[in-house]
DNA sequence: ACTGCGCCAGTTTTT
DNA sequence: CTGGCGCAGT
């Protein structure tokens, strides 16, 4: 989305009408020209915030000519020097609102930017242009639409939309999609798309194998029928802006000469397309800041190009690099932790964070016997925590993956602990959601053949395969769209009369409620449509759990609605923000993932969840090998660096996983930790790693002096449960036990195998009956 | 055309 | 354990 508030802003690509200038000196000092020094009388006068700036992060701030690549460690201040900046340009009165760019990467990060320059300097920022890139890409598309052969209301798919739309285009091209999963294509044709590839650019060097060589051609099939529809996905959305700017100097120009200055949030989560886009925009004044940390890029699976910080220095010759070094947010103690981890990576460019104050305490490492328990005692120390006066608002659980967040919500539920889960399960992405949204994106955009499909027999209408094939053969027949030859169809006798007529009903329905959205509210038009197209209903007569809740979405979903202008606008939204605010108010404990924590702080931060295979997880390891460990790395870094007091790190010894049971061994970052500044608090025969043998504050005997929270959990439930088997011998490389094997489990006892296929192994033990066991988990006995 | 069954596979992170 | 998908039966 884009923070405008002038949407009637004309901005006027002709460039014949140029902005008014009341503020007398701006134009000509809007000159690139590095070596011009700013106006010290402006400079002083009319930015009061520069004075609580420490000098780096005032540096970064005064440094409004030329590129600037500001490398700020985690917690240096890095958003406020961007705001702070933003405010100085204008308070100097360098440009208009209007004439800024600020792109963030994430909706989150830009709606933070946006609270905190509102905050600061309130009104005066209206017109900036305020987003992520792919907001900002979408306001510009709009504009240029004709250029890349889209309509300028061209819909945006989602991933959803994407895969089916290519499965159908898999399937037009005979390929077995079993064989070839959809989702497989889609991954090689988005990498193209990051790295701002069209199908005409993809060179033999960038070839997939995906389906036998033929990736590249459905790359343009699957081009050539986002057009037909007049849609575009998340990476089009970049990629027609790179296109447009190269195919039309004009255009380009325009856009360079407006944007006077250009600050890029989160820089090292750019990817190609988005460094292209933003190089190409900053060859007209050359004003460019870009503040990121190489060390908390955790987006390379997105296509994001650490290189991007490594190659500004060539790409924007005399650019001036400021490192922000001074961390206000961690205490000692835990910024050595996480500083001594990171170091680790070998592919960074070095920074010395440092911090004042209080050692604190030092980062808390244990070890549980599984994933139930670690949740207890999360639980625990979070009762123990918010009893002690620390507010609950303030505890974050960060957690690897999503799938992880569910032990605790259960936990949690049972211990009264109140939490929120941010990020979870997404709005838009519910099935009753997606369908009402998708009647709403025909109305707003009849090509929409996407949308069309998915609700044509939503609720049962009786227009099954049969019909559909119907309208896609007119379709490819007459070369128009899904609804245009519906229309086309029911005046033939194509289609069996009960398919008619019910055909002409939808179409005339959506007619109608076209009519409507030109003079209704879209909240009311909503309301109408899933009410007169049978939705509602189709809900009220389901009989299962959870058709209630679906109807309430229903309601949700309008309420939402009233919210927005248009419908247009609304549908960008859905689009572009795939979560939906909800005030939970109140103290909560918060649990996300740890992606989801980037650019948040907290009090005390629990990381559980630090085993081989989990974090760093498997599957980074084996697609992107050394790579993918040090981003994992930088993922736990990120991690540790979002608590300002306390971080606990946790690693279970067994994990369930579907449904069967794995043994784990801790993860490698828990060795990588500096041991002076790690307790480690584990359970006897739980951990046996380098760390743990190295640290003289490695205490379990029962009875040793050590925090109160940590005698507590110590004489609970953990010690009875674990006990002191020797859990590497699991760890092994899996026995091959065959059928009828006795073997001994080290929760479940003694039993037999009853059958084993590979890994997996069902075994009827002798006191706790038949499981699902993994074969390294058990042993001959 | 719809329903139900059974089989399979899957879970990293986000715009 | 879920959910999605393909297949067979009604």
């Amino acid at each position: 989305m884009c923070y405008n508030a002038a949407m009637s802003d004309p901005f006027d690509l002709t460039g014949a009408a140029p902005e008014p200038g009341p503020q007398p000196g701006a134009s000509p000092r809007a000159e690139p020209g590095a070596d011009s020094p700013p106006q010290p009388g402006a400079t002083e006068a009319a930015a009061p915030f520069l004075d609580a700036l420490n000098a780096q992060q005032r540096e970064a701030a005064e440094s409004l000519d030329g590129a600037v690549l500001v490398l700020a460690g985690a917690g240096t201040g890095k958003t406020r020097v961007l705001v702070t900046r933003l405010d100085h340009i204008l308070a100097a009165r360098r440009a208009f609102p209007g004439q800024i760019l600020a792109v963030t990467f994430t909706n989150k990060a830009a709606r933070e930017m946006l609270e905190r320059v509102t905050g600061l300097i309130g009104g005066a920022a209206e017109g900036l242009w305020l987003g992520t890139f792919h907001a900002i890409c979408v306001r510009i598309l709009r504009r240029h639409a004709e250029a890349v052969g889209l309509k300028p209301n061209f819909t945006i798919l989602d991933t959803d939309d994407q895969l089916r739309l290519l499965k159908q285009v898999m399937e037009a091209a005979n390929l077995d999609t079993q064989r070839w999963p959809p989702r497989g294509l889609l991954a090689v044709i988005q990498r193209w798309k990051d790295r701002g590839l069209g199908p005409d650019r993809v060179t033999a060097a960038e070839q997939s194998d995906f389906a036998a060589g033929r990736a590249l051609a459905l790359y343009d099939l699957y081009q050539g029928r986002l057009k037909t529809l007049n849609a575009c996905d998340f990476g089009d959305l970049l990629l027609h802006c790179l296109t447009i700017f190269a195919g039309h100097a004009d255009v380009l120009n325009d856009y360079q000469r407006r944007f006077r200055f250009i600050l890029v949030d989160e820089y090292q989560d750019t990817n190609v397309a988005q460094y292209l886009w933003l190089r190409l925009l900053a060859q007209g004044g050359g004003n460019i800041c870009c503040v990121g940390d190489d060390d908390q890029s955790i987006y390379g699976w997105r296509g994001a190009e650490v290189g991007n910080i490594l190659r500004f220095e060539k790409d924007f010759p005399g650019a001036k690099v400021i490192r922000l070094e001074r961390n206000y947010r961690s205490t000692p103690q835990i910024l050595a932790a996480a500083s001594g981890l990171i170091a680790h990576n070998a592919g960074r460019l070095g920074k010395t964070l440092w911090t004042e104050g209080d050692d604190g305490a030092k980062v808390r490492v244990s070890g549980v016997w599984d994933g139930e328990a670690e949740a207890l005692s999360v639980a625990e120390e979070i009762e123990f925590l918010t009893g002690g006066g620390i507010s609950a608002d303030e505890i974050a659980v960060l957690v690897r993956t999503g799938s992880q967040t569910r032990a605790f919500e259960e936990r949690f539920l049972s211990s009264a602990i109140p939490y929120r889960v941010i990020g979870g399960p997404r709005f838009y992405e519910r099935r009753e959601i997606r369908d009402a949204v998708a009647y709403l994106r025909v109305i707003a955009q009849a090509d929409d053949g996407l949308a069309f499909e998915r609700i044509l027999n939503v609720p049962k209408r009786g227009l099954g395969g049969a019909s559909i094939a119907a309208i896609h053969r007119a379709a490819r027949a007459e070369g128009t769209a899904l609804t245009t030859a519906a229309a086309a169809l029911v005046g033939t006798d194509e289609l069996r009369p009960q398919a008619r007529r019910q055909l002409t009903g939808l179409l005339e329905d959506f007619a109608r409620w076209r009519e409507a959205a030109a003079t209704a509210g879209p909240a009311v038009l909503a309301e109408t449509v899933i009410d007169e197209s049978g939705y509602a209903a189709m809900w009220r007569n389901h009989k299962s759990a959870d058709a209630p809740g679906r109807l309430e979405n229903l309601g949700e979903l309008v309420t939402a609605l009233e919210e927005f202008e248009s419908l247009g606008d609304f549908l960008e939204h859905v689009a572009l923000v795939m979560e939906h605010d909800q005030d939970e108010a109140g103290e909560m404990v918060n649990i996300m993932t740890l992606h989801g924590a980037k650019g948040l702080e907290f009090d005390v931060v629990f990381l559980p969840g630090w085993e081989e295979g989990l974090f760093p997880h498997q599957r980074a390891l084996d697609e992107n090998g050394a790579a993918g460990l040090e981003e994992e790395r930088r993922l736990a870094y990120v991690g540790l660096t979002r608590a300002r007091r306390r971080a606990y790190v946790s690693f279970a010894a067994n994990r369930r996983l579907f449904n069967l049971w794995q043994s784990a061994i801790p993860s490698r970052f828990i060795d990588e930790l500096p041991g002076e500044h790690v307790e480690v608090d584990v359970a006897q025969g739980l951990y046996s790693g380098g760390l743990a043998k190295a640290e003289s504050s490695y205490h379990f005997a029962p009875g040793q002096a050590s925090s109160g929270a940590a005698r507590r959990r110590r004489g609970g439930r953990m010690a009875a449960s674990a006990p002191d088997g020797d859990q590497a011998a699991a760890q092994g490389e899996p026995d091959a036990l065959r059928r009828g094997a006795r073997v001994f489990h080290q929760k479940f006892g003694y039993g037999k195998v009853v059958e084993a296929d590979g890994a997996k192994l069902e075994i009827a033990f002798e006191k706790a009956g038949r499981k699902k066991v993994m074969a390294g988990f058990v042993e001959p006995a």
